[in-house]
DNA sequence: CAAACGTGGGT
DNA sequence: TACCCAAGTTT
């Protein structure tokens, strides 16, 4: 009873503790990590990171706050100079997001991010992860930080499955502040620490066990490491099929596809694009006309005259 | 709530 | 070589 949940507190305080020693020799030493990145810093990385390994994100990141290192400064350029300078990273609706975020940001918060965690969910592309990562990380407040990372390493370390479940952002919040030390900063330092870890060495493929600091006490390695449950069909990646045959192909083909081959060409274009050039980089006129549409339908893209496409203005 | 949304790293 | 998966968010 009292000896018991005693004891459930010192563990769960050791992994916060264990994780926050191991990161100050294990920590990689990232861009928005140096002391002195601004609040703006902190959120277009977080934005940049979003489902994207962060060897892509780095150079991005550092010329994209070198160009803009404020709201206002790229909240004066056009929206379509921030989906340029998003190059190759994907998921390029993050880059008119980010454009939203800087105007949003002079427009509401005197050219500043916003510090609550409202104001800050209120900001396109900022959802519950990226609103607590930029109060934690750039504005030192206190609040769990729950990414994939996080879950997988609470579901081993403290739940003892090999992969973090499904994501439910409220059980995973709540479990994720029940480790978490009161002292905001020592919170934050968890946090980072966590994610780190899992990124590092509790990886979702083969993890590091052996060099981890948890090994220890972890919950999962103490069960055996016992291997997942075998075919589990993520969203992106149908299972095999009834009949056992060979999974579809997640990407080839698809209009998401054929939208990064459309807008690769007006991201690499100074001038706008005579349609004829688009015909050529995808047979299927049909599937070309509207997925063109959707990247303008996405503000992605922007029609000029009849024949012509450009980035938006 | 499931599906859509890019592109490439790591094994 | 496949194929999973990556600091998620939106509709």
């Amino acid at each position: 009873m009292i000896t018991c949940s005693y004891h459930r507190v010192v563990t769960k305080l050791s992994i916060a503790a264990a994780a926050v020693d191991w990161y100050s020799i294990g920590a990689r030493d990232l861009p928005w990590r140096r002391p002195g990145v601004s609040p703006w810093g902190v959120l277009v990385s977080e934005i940049m990171l979003q489902q994207t390994q962060v060897s892509r994100v780095e150079p991005v990141w550092t010329a994209w706050c070198s160009r803009w290192p404020t709201p206002a400064s790229l909240a004066a350029e056009p929206v379509g100079e921030a989906i340029r300078a998003w190059g190759r990273l994907g998921y390029p609706r993050r880059a008119v997001r980010l454009h939203s975020c800087a105007t949003a940001s002079v427009q509401r918060h005197g050219g500043r991010v916003p510090e609550s965690l409202t104001e800050l969910l209120a900001l396109p592309g900022v959802g519950t992860y990226t609103a607590r990562a930029v109060a934690v990380f750039a504005f030192r407040q206190r609040h769990p930080v729950v990414d994939t990372n996080v879950r997988r390493v609470v579901a081993r370390a403290v739940t003892g499955s090999p992969a973090a479940g499904p994501a439910t952002t409220g059980a995973d919040l709540a479990g994720v502040e029940q480790l978490l030390p009161a002292d905001p900063e020592s919170a934050a330092a968890t946090s980072i620490a966590l994610m780190e870890l899992g990124a590092l060495l509790c990886t979702a493929r083969a993890p590091r066990c052996p060099e981890c600091p948890l090994s220890g006490s972890c919950a999962w390695r103490l069960a055996g490491s016992p291997a997942p449950t075998p075919a589990a069909a993520t969203p992106d990646a149908p299972a095999a099929n009834a009949r056992g045959q060979r999974r579809s192909q997640r990407y080839l083909g698809t209009d998401r596809q054929v939208r990064g081959l459309l807008l690769a060409v007006l991201r690499e274009a100074t001038d706008p694009v005579p349609t004829a050039r688009l015909d050529l980089v995808w047979p299927d006129a049909e599937q070309r006309a509207r997925t063109l549409a959707s990247l303008v339908a996405d503000g992605l893209a922007h029609q000029v005259g009849t024949g012509h496409y450009a980035l938006p203005a």
